[in-house]
DNA sequence: CGTGCTTTTGAAAATCATCAAGTATAGTGG
DNA sequence: CCACTATACTTGATGATTTTCAAAAGCACG
């Protein structure tokens, strides 16, 4: 069981984190404009999270806010037997903390190495006020997570194995859209373990390597490698994804 | 399969909706002062829904958002096939409509005959707009929801359907805490039939209630009839609900 | 007092999990 | 640089929980 106590491996020093982070456009650090940007970056601390490390655990205090500047997050919930279910993944521009009670709800850990930027609760609480936008960003982010939430409830409630892996790989693709990194249309990246993937469609890793195998042999994806795969037949995988096949 | 058009049954006619609200204190509304309550009472549009009836229907314009004054309803989402996830049953003080984008992500029907205050979007905005604090109490709302989301993903990823029934049946007796009728203490109201709690559970509805009847064969709850349930072991039914049964 | 719906119960079937082992991959140290 | 070890992924056989199919029992309503 992954309970080890969150903390930073390392700080970075740099004198103007906002104005040069890479998710200064998405996510909720766009609220702010230039000319206020310097108040949010003394608020910023970039830290840097190893592969496998956990920066935020369920049940202790709720004392900041994050957003992922590069690489992949998971979140997740324990059962006291070690069953987990991920409840998403967050990267580039996705903020995180939404908490409303003074301890957090769930536990976040990178899947490979990561940056994230830390905010303390209290000290961007007064800036949310001085920035009504931002307020506004925090209600869409949550609007857009609670919609999320719900297609993911229907998938773990109703969804069959298959259909569970096609949507999570054609999310993978869409997730990607906007800043994927310079790829074939088509072909995703992986990050994360089957164990992840199996964790967070609420199946067993054994149940998604056949999946995704069976998917291969009928030809709607391709597997160059276990963490690289090409859709190959997307209309058929959206019709599994619909659960129209 | 309930796909038929969202239209009030009827319109209640009252001078000064808000104020004699059941609801006035709970919910978002609380976030405006008595004084202001005038304004917010032009805007609500009192709502008498008929049970079965669906007044959100997905995928329809977003023109309205929606507090749920009495009874109860249910959030649902469904599979071309028919295959339907209720992500949440919404009563008393429960604002409804949070979706982001321009038209509804998920159904909403009645359970049992309920009332519902209807409010213009864009009318809402507007106010929202002078009341800071109705903005932030939104926030808190949709944060507070994310929360149940994330917990429910894990019930429907992870639990077992003897831990689902027990994680329903505990959350239905803490979640009419507040305002429950004169009841004794431990004993609980189901207003939804079984196939809807089957349809929040991920299972069907012989598996309710085969594990209703097993729950009570082991002396964790007492039936007095389908729809009213006696918590008789508590403790055992939280160990369950928890996994650690 | 039927008629229709909800709930319950039973038996058979199926999907997915568990247990087990083999293969591939990556990281480590000699 | 290569072997070695640990980990991740895949594949196979078996099994169990849950679903599906079927029907009886209970209730509400006309």
């Amino acid at each position: 069981m992954t309970t080890m106590r969150a903390h930073p491996l390392s700080i970075l020093h740099g004198a103007e984190p906002c104005a040069s982070c890479g998710a200064r456009s998405s996510g909720v650090c766009a609220a702010i404009e230039e000319k206020d940007l310097e108040r949010l970056s003394a608020l910023a601390v970039p830290i840097l999270v190893a592969a496998g490390r956990t920066f935020i655990t369920e049940g202790e205090p709720a004392e900041h806010f994050f957003t992922v500047t590069s690489g992949t997050t998971k979140l997740f919930k324990l059962l006291p037997d070690g069953r987990r279910q991920i409840t998403g993944f967050a990267s580039r521009g996705t903020f995180l903390g939404l908490a409303v009670s003074s301890s957090y709800a769930f536990n976040a850990e990178a899947v490979e190495h990561s940056q994230v930027c830390r905010f303390s609760r209290t000290r961007l609480r007064r800036l949310i006020e001085d920035f009504p936008a931002m307020e506004r960003r925090l209600l869409d982010v949550a609007s857009n997570e609670l919609v999320a939430a719900q297609e993911q409830m229907l998938l773990l409630g109703r969804k069959t194995a298959r259909e569970r892996v096609a949507s999570f790989l054609l999310a993978r693709e869409s997730g990607l859209a906007g800043w994927a990194p310079p790829q074939a249309k088509g072909c995703i990246l992986l990050p994360m373990a089957r164990t992840d993937i199996a964790d967070y469609l609420g199946l067993t890793v054994e149940t998604v390597s056949r999946t995704m195998t069976r998917l291969r042999s009928e030809r709607l994806i391709e597997m160059r490698s276990p963490t690289e795969i090409v859709l190959r037949n997307r209309d058929g995988l959206e019709a599994l994804a619909a659960g129209m096949a």
